[in-house]
DNA sequence: TTCATCATGTAACACGTTACATGATTCG
DNA sequence: CGAATCATGTAACGTGTTACATGATGAA
């Protein structure tokens, strides 16, 4: 295999929850997953026909006003056992963030650079503005004790999210702060 | 365009160091880059080709022993412009970390799953140790403040690494403390 | 002389994005 | 009745991984 096809496992996850079409997925993916994870509907409604093949889901077809065929999708037994054996599968590989600022970063051999501070100031920004949506997101998505617990995991990726942002933002500043200032 | 071919500007990043074969070019991404972006020489031969092709590099052919035939490639004035409008543009795109272990807390529902405890554990093995590797490269690369500012950016992007798993490893320890006990 | 490494390439396949294509429903 | 959205699909292309394929060199 190429890679390791999360997205069958992805789409197994959110069916786990409840049953949903191939537009609901795309619209997940759009929302509270699109934080983490994409994928487009070309992507989804081939791959939801190859779980079916395989017996992972199964789909009824409904009818929405006069004649428009909406499949709902929903997970089998089998589908559910594998969605459990993925998650309790060790996850043994640290994926490499293939992150294009700190690639440019690399090639930048000394601070005296001009290009060096600007590049800095961006990234600030850029990350200081994904912190902000994260943290009103967690406001808005988890505002009690108990929406936490509901969604425990959903809530510690967010918490991640958040603190690896918090993390960056602060690496960004102290990094401009250490740069020697041009004399 | 589908991506942005990132690796085209990799190696012209490489070859304005130093000419290099695309076997040395292979070596790279096994070592010092290998540490946050990938590509194998099956990758990197066609590319090769292809930035050839474009005028951004060009080759010479040395031999080695009695017929071993090296090509020898070198960036051209053109190839070093593209790097640089490449560094100086804007990058604007935060890629979204694609963290399979992240991806699977997604579906953990509540802190009482009893997979969750030791994907946590695991996890916290698995980035103490390259916490750990990261460190012991950061002094066998860059053992003084002159090495560091010879290779300013590698320099920030390892110190960045080494932040970036220190938070991840207490994160991890954080929120295993604060899962309450199964009574 | 054999094994690890040097050295270069192609093929097949998996994954991911953009674009193409079509049609129904709902709301203003 | 027009526009946004709902709804489902395929095609083309780019990127990335694994496997196939070949041969030379250097050191034990």
């Amino acid at each position: 295999m190429a890679q390791k096809n999360k997205l069958q496992f992805i789409i197994l996850g959110l069916l786990n929850q409840h049953p949903l079409t191939g537009y609901d997925l795309t619209k997940a993916f759009d929302n509270e997953i699109g934080e983490f994870w994409q994928a487009q509907h070309s992507q989804i409604y081939p791959q939801l026909k190859r779980l079916e093949d395989q017996g992972y889901i199964t789909h009824e077809v409904t009818i929405s006003g006069a004649k428009l065929e909406k499949k709902l999708y929903h997970i089998t037994a089998t589908g559910a056992q594998l969605l459990h054996t993925w998650i309790s599968d060790g996850t043994p590989d640290l994926t490499a963030t293939k992150d294009e600022f700190i690639l440019k970063l690399y090639f930048i051999r000394t601070s005296r650079d001009p290009r060096l501070v600007p590049m800095l100031h961006e990234q600030r920004r850029l990350h200081t503005d994904k912190l902000t949506h994260l943290q009103a997101r967690l406001k808005t998505v988890f505002p009690t004790k108990a929406s936490q617990a509901e969604n425990y995991g959903h809530y510690l990726i967010l918490q991640h999210a958040i603190g690896r942002e918090a993390y960056y933002v602060n690496w960004l500043q102290q990094t401009l702060i250490a740069i020697p200032k041009a004399r």
